[in-house]
DNA sequence: AACTAGTGTGACAAACTTGTGACAGTCACG
DNA sequence: CGTGACTGTCACAAGTTTGTCACACTAGTT
């Protein structure tokens, strides 16, 4: 099991059906939407890993939804894929402004898609390909879903872990409580902003191996940031 | 690419396109008729390595195929699955009774199909994977259907075997519940996700030698992992 | 130095997840 | 037919996680 998942957005029901045989055999979890107001309620409490967007739908469109998700903070990370009927070039070039990942065009191969959703994968997140993430010892392996510093086993909960997830996923970067919320706890949730420090808290302390902690740091006023530059 | 032609014999043109999406994502080649003329011509003709058989089809009738296949010595060595309504289990006995190799019953999952074609073709050239599997003294032996540590024998029911050998052909890799139900039970069963648990305890059970019950590990939150690296 | 905003910490109750013993039903075998 | 093995389920026990809060501590500003 590949643990992505994968959103299907169609009106056309026989579209869904092919697709998720497509992509369960390919062992992706499926979710699947018909229209618009769907999609975007499931990406927000779902995360999806990428979108297969319909260009045409009745009511909102695929590619308006698309330029909303692009646009937010929170979704724009997602890949998109558009799906496109044959012929029309001006919406593969339209749907590629906007910010889709890649277009395929009906009728296409499974094959074809999958190989398609795999490349657009791996451009989105070269590092959570089911490798392991290394950084100064410390290790995340998404398969067998363990961490460990040196090679000794780090015990941590389902929280800190994903906390960890998302912090060497997201290097050199501040956050602010506010968005790791989003990102980590998802979109859905209503937890006080300061129940982030404490799950920071629990995450450095599973972490106070040789110093490791320290890859955490507090930006006072801002949030929290990983990254390998310690200051003495 | 496995090299292996399959064909499906299926009135309904919807069935068909699911099993030839699946199969083709599985990679294997696929054969189409939707009738017992058609088939019979192209099973003739093409010789596929296997046939997935409608029971119920307009003039000649699945089984009535199924019959004069395993009576031609030409046709007789090539597998059968027949896919039956569900319910019919008078029709299951009579075709597993006309030499059908196994059944399936609509509705089914596209993995599941696969996973039963698998093993039919295995079963029909039984010259793969037999060899045993040796971790820390936990032995599993596919030919002889044994589980010994350190020599020992150790007993246990089909379905732990089952789920240990998933595990030893899975290593260090964590599995949802879900996904162990749909792996080792297969993807049409309708039980409980807390059986797993249950299980596994049995299965931690009758591993408990020299400790190798530990090596079913709990992935909190998430499901169960088989690892050799042992928390100290 | 005093003050304030911001962050760290220990502790707790509630909720959640997993482990366990037991049981009823089914099935294969003698 | 009786019996033992197997299976799935359930209620309860045990263990872990989560979110929150009050207080302690720190950093930054005046």
């Amino acid at each position: 099991m590949t643990g992505r998942k994968i959103l299907i957005v169609d009106d056309e029901s026989s579209i869904r059906d092919m697709l998720r045989v497509a992509l369960e055999m390919a062992e992706y979890d499926c979710l699947e939407a018909s229209n618009a107001q769907d999609a975007h309620a499931q990406i927000v409490d779902e995360k999806p890993d990428l979108i297969l967007l319909d260009w045409m739908m009745p009511g909102t469109s695929g590619i308006e939804l698309a330029r909303r998700l692009k646009r937010d903070e929170v979704t724009a990370g997602i890949p998109i894929i558009m799906l496109t009927a044959k012929g029309e070039e001006d919406n593969k070039i339209q749907g590629l402004e906007v910010g889709a990942d890649d277009y395929i065009t009906k009728p296409f191969s499974p094959r074809e898609l999958v190989a398609r959703l795999k490349a657009v994968l791996r451009r989105a997140d070269p590092q959570s390909n089911s490798s392991p993430i290394l950084v100064n010892g410390l290790c995340l392996d998404p398969v067998s879903h363990r961490v460990t510093i040196n090679k000794q086993l780090v015990e941590m909960g389902p929280t800190e872990y994903r906390l960890l997830e998302f912090f060497l996923t997201h290097q050199e970067r501040a956050y602010t409580r506010s968005q790791l919320l989003d990102h980590v706890w998802g979109g859905n949730v209503y937890v006080e902003e300061r129940t982030v420090d404490v799950h920071i808290r629990r995450l450095r302390k599973a972490l106070t191996v040789d110093g490791h902690e320290d890859l955490v740091q507090t930006v006072r006023g801002t949030g929290y940031r990983f990254s390998t530059r310690i200051e003495a």
